[in-house]
Parts: C-alpha cells; structure tokens; sequence
DNA sequence: CAATACCAAGCAAGCGCTTGGTTTGTAAAC
DNA sequence: GTTTACAAACCAAGCGCTTGCTTGGTATTG
C-alpha cells in the first residue's frame, strides 16, 4: 500500500531504473546524440509514420546533414528497431519493478496495468505508438529479434494473469484478457490526453481493473 | 432469442446489405473491376502497409499496368479512401441492422460486439484492418472525410452504451469503454485466428461481454 | 595525432503519375 | 447484318522527383 504514497502513483523510481540501464548500455542516454536522435525519431515515426519519414527529416531534426546519420546508424530501418528495442528493454524493467514492489496478484495487475498506461501516455509514449504501429515497417530479421525482448514482457502479463485465474479471482481466459487488454490499453494513444484534465492515470487504471471486476478484494 | 438460431450468430443476412448498398451506389459490386481492386488493395495494404505497395504492385494484382489504374482512381491516395469509405458504409449498415433485429439493450451490445468481431475476421477484416493502422496515410482532408462516416458508426455504439448506464446496468463512462472496446476488439486482428479452432467467435463475444460485467442479466 | 563526428555533393534506384496511342465493348445508323 | 461512331479500358514508355545511402574530405575532441 505504501507504494500509492507516490503522488504519480509510480510504485518505482522510474529515473534510477534508466540510470541503471544506461550504465549497462541497454538503452542510450537521453542526452547522447544517439539518444536524442532516438527520441526525435520517435517522435516523427508516431507522427508521420516510418515510411514518410525521410533520413532528411530525421537529420534535421538533430541538426545534422542526412548522410551524417549514418555515422551512428548502418540503415535507417536500424534506428527503428532501436527505438523499439530500447523502449521495450526501458518498459520491461519499469514493469519488473512495479510488479515486485505489489504484494497481492491482484496490486500486482493494477501496478501493470498503470506502468503500461504510463509508457504509453508518458515519455515514452511516442515510442510506444511505434511499436504498435509500425511493426510491419521492420524486416522479418528484426521483428523476430524484438519478438524475443516482448516476450519477456509479455510473461509478466501472464504470470499475474494466471495467478488470478488461479486465486479465483479471474474466470477468463488470461491469454484472451492480455490480449485484449493490450488492445484496449494501447488504443489510449489515439484518444486519451491527460493533459486536457478530465480523468487521471489512476482514474483510467480504476476503470479497467474494474472492467476486469477486480476492484472489490 | 431467434436471431441466435443463425448458425453463424449473425441476426441479419449480410449480403442482402450488400447488395442494397451496391445498388444504391455507396459501396462497388467486388465481381466488378473497381470491386476487385479495392480488394486486391486493402490485401495489400494491410499486409505490406499502404507506403510500402506501390502503384506497380496494385495494378499487378488486378492484372494491368500500373498506368491503367489512374483511369480508374486519380491518384493512389484516393484507393485507400475507397477502401475505407466503403468498408464504413458497409459496416454501418450491417451493425444498424444487427442491433435492430435485437430488443433489449444488453442483446443489441452484444449484437454490436459480435457484428464488430465478424468485420474485424471475417471477409471485411483486411479492409478493417487497414481502417485501423494505415489512417495516418489519409490526407487531413480524407481523414475529415472518413471521420464524418465514422461517426455515425460510433454513435450506434454510444446509444446502446448510454442506454445501458441509464439502465445501472454499466458503470463506467459509455465513452471511456467504447474506446477501450475498439482498441480491444480491433487488435483481435493481430491474434485471433478462428479458422485454426479453439475460440469461435461466439465465445469471443461472450468473453467480452463477461469483461463488461453484463453477462448475467 | 588518432579517433570520432560531421559536411557537401551526388548516385542509383524506385516512386507516383502522365502521355499518346491502341484495343475492346456497345449501340445506333444504314 | 454489316458498318460507323464513340467512349471506356487499357498498354508501352518514360518523365521528374524523392528516396536511402555512399563517398571523399574536413573539423573537433581527448
């Protein structure tokens, strides 16, 4: 209980995660030039998508000559799939955290349920829009590649998923409920804006949870 | 109760819609050659994103030149519009005519859940899944346009789910779960594959009306 | 002084779309 | 029942432009 003290309702230290990360180089620092070339990508891959985005834009963006990208990156298609890879590598390990710091499977679901509606609608919400909407723009390679690093964030899902199946508490499928929560979390992109007031992060959790009818212990 | 005695849990007989529609003009005969390349397009646009198929791989689909095609559509832009206008139109009017065709408000959502499944998987689901993850490739003038279409989808939805909160029979907001719906209900697309068996579609349906709460009345 | 980061210029390929001309379908005119 | 007329459907060729990426050279940095 004590990890809703948070006023953002983030069970973790979602910073010192990063730190961490960045010191064992599985995801670059924000104030790199690889880092900042990520984030700009980012940015105009959700908003133009992959395809229209040209090397051009990207440079500019960074203040740089399009050839020059080059130097950092062998293809374009390679900073895609970084953009993916480390946003899943950064997203995975916030989970991770926010899930062992609950105790019951039930605060364990919620704990995700809000970490994904973070990722998705916070900082690296930009990068999560891509991950949903422009899977088909890698190579078959990469996507196998970044399949293996979503699979381990998927078995979080299914462990407490499964868990509450177990307990009693979830009648459903957990296989079709992570589906079908990851299609109805993911769609908050495209509409939710929490900036324009009306319902909050933890508002929003509290209606899917009780969509699940988990809200009562 | 009787329109669940269709084998195929659909209470109307989509193809009479069909044919009303091409009738009317609103929707092309799929026998003719616009029909046939507006298939053709929403297979490919779907399975290669709307960038990434050029106009050489559409024409060699319906077995032309790739100049032929501007006799028919003047530019590439307005083949995807095609194909989202008339999926639209079509859908509209099958799910009007599925949640008629039910009484209560509890049997017209689930109508509406299972007519949305059936465009997302059945014939219409190349096209739908293009609606979904190729919108940015819209022009701002066309996404108005299909917008407008779009509307009078969403409002079905919105009737029957404000019916059922003025009814108690749900508690969340009728906006907030009709967002979560579609981004439920579309991303069955990437998973769902009920020709190699386990859940029919039925059962898919009554999952997500039981997620809804409503499934006891 | 070596490695890293960048620039300026441009190449080859592929893109959407245009052009001018030919075939095909249809139906009235003789 | 053949001829004439004409539009719709299509082809062959290719134009102009943009694309991802390369190349050879120049700053910058530790």
């Amino acid at each position: 209980m004590s990890v809703l003290l948070n006023p953002l309702d983030l069970p973790v230290n979602q910073d010192k995660i990063l730190q961490s990360l960045i010191a064992e180089n599985l995801v670059s620092d924000p104030d790199s030039a690889r880092g900042r070339l990520l984030r700009e990508a980012a940015r105009l891959f959700r908003d133009k998508g992959y395809e229209r985005t040209t090397v051009r834009d990207l440079a500019a963006a960074v203040g740089i000559q399009s050839g020059s990208l080059f130097h950092h990156f062998r293809t374009k298609e390679e900073i895609l799939k970084a953009v993916m890879v480390e946003t899943i590598r950064l997203n995975t390990a916030v989970m991770q955290a926010a899930m062992e710091a609950a105790d019951s499977s039930r605060d364990k679901l919620r704990a995700l349920v809000s970490a994904e509606l973070e990722s998705i609608n916070g900082q690296t919400g930009e990068a999560m829009a891509v991950l949903v909407f422009e899977w088909r723009s890698l190579s078959e390679a990469s996507q196998a590649e970044v399949l293996k690093l979503r699979d381990i964030y998927e078995a979080l899902w299914l462990d407490v998923l499964s868990a509450l199946k177990d307990e009693g508490a979830l009648i459903a499928d957990p296989f079709v409920v992570r589906r079908m929560l990851t299609g109805a979390l993911s769609w908050t992109v495209t509409w939710y804006r929490p900036e324009r007031g009306g319902l909050t992060r933890e508002g929003l959790t509290d209606q899917v949870v009780a969509m699940l009818g988990l809200s009562q212990p």
